[in-house]
DNA sequence: AGGACGGTTTAGGTGCGCCCAAATCCGTGT
DNA sequence: ACACGGATTTGGGCGCACCTAAACCGTCCT
């Protein structure tokens, strides 16, 4: 049994909500909390999950949560890898600004074939990161996070490396990007305001002011 | 009204399929031809007709057959021309072999931002043609066809063009493109036999033996 | 004209994925 | 210990896209 995955668009989304949440929140994921994720009632999601622990892809406790088998963990790989590989190819070879590239792979890593997938990553390097600096899984559908803090946590003075934030928010991804900041630069945190005020980056010689939230979102190293 | 045609998967395959079947047929298109040509029962087709109908996307005759609306062929050409500028994509920058984008594009297709095809239609220089040599409808949805004739019917001694040949047979594909023989080459008819047998015909230097079903699908000029 | 036959439509049923509303469970505080 | 309230599940429905089987239409042939 190495290659019964085909899955459903619908149920590789839930699976990949499903990780998403289960490292986030750690122990068995509430059904609220998916059916907020994925935009559905929580009435569709409990019947989901009881078709994802039908197909042995997922274990759901009544009234518990949900988590994932060995099984379940593997699609949700192959759908990170493929979503991840197709933001880099959607930015690396045709262009296309780094705050859209989510909501279109969003919608193609389902219909990727396991051979477009690897002719993709082999085309870009097998590459390590995609652009907002989220990991790629291996061909393997190995994962390895990095250790990352919070730029929020950083004091006065400190210089870092930007690392990656969540390509979940479009705005947020224009904001950085029309500044320069993308995944790899330096920045030195020059001032920090309490309470979610803003904090104050110096990049590249310009001062940026950056938001509570937006700071929070931002990981670096 | 120059925007409302998102449609389902199913719808668009419909519509392709209707086209193409029109294009070939001349007049109506009946059910039984969709149902063979989509692999789905004449029942299955007679429901959708009537969904189209409703949606002003085709006319459905009971009994007679079915036509495009001008609304209807919009869409075929937009997914057409998604589907060509996929195929020229997968070959032209991931080097994906010239017989598997066929399928490749068929599933992608259906799931291509405007914006997003309109970037692949620049990156590859508003092309005109796609790997197969099939025309790719303009970003106005026109189409112009060439003028072609089958390389069955070409006499003995006369060298033509290759222009062109269905995207639908991996198998012919493979054994053409193995011999070198892609849209755009110049081949001589060495020799004939009649009644679907084998042509031979001469490019850059060796012979090669068509059977009658392959020299049937190939068009020259 | 009368049938027969192929093409077509209708009728009834399935699975998926979603909705809403009602019932149920469980932790918490009193 | 018990009831309250939020989280969760169940039950009943809906739309899409497919299926099978049976009824139907129309044409061509005798």
């Amino acid at each position: 049994m190495d290659t019964p995955l085909p899955a459903s668009s619908a149920i590789e989304d839930y699976l990949k909500a499903v990780y998403a949440l289960e490292t986030r929140l750690e122990g068995p994921v509430p059904t609220n909390a998916l059916a907020d994720r994925l935009g559905v009632t929580p009435g569709s999601v409990s019947g989901m999950l009881r078709r994802l622990d039908e197909l042995g892809l997922a274990e759901h406790e009544r009234y518990r949560g949900v988590t994932l088998t060995a099984e379940g963990r593997r699609v949700a790989m192959r759908t990170l890898r493929r979503h991840r590989l197709l933001e880099l190819l959607l930015v690396e070879l045709l262009d296309v600004p780094w705050d859209r590239v989510h909501g279109e792979a969003e919608l193609l890593e389902h219909v990727l074939s396991d051979e477009l997938a690897e002719r993709i990553a082999a085309k870009l390097g097998d590459p390590e990161f995609d652009p907002h600096g989220d990991p790629i899984p291996s061909r393997e559908l190995d994962l390895t996070e990095r250790e990352t803090r919070s730029l929020e946590e950083i004091e006065i003075g400190e210089t870092v490396c930007f690392l990656r934030v969540s390509d979940a928010d479009p705005a947020m991804l224009r904001y950085l990007s029309e500044r320069g900041i993308v995944p790899g630069v330096t920045l030195t945190v020059a001032d920090r305001q309490p309470f979610g005020g803003p904090l104050t980056v110096r990049h590249a010689g310009g001062d940026h002011a950056l938001g509570g939230q937006l700071a929070a979102a931002m990981r670096v190293a």
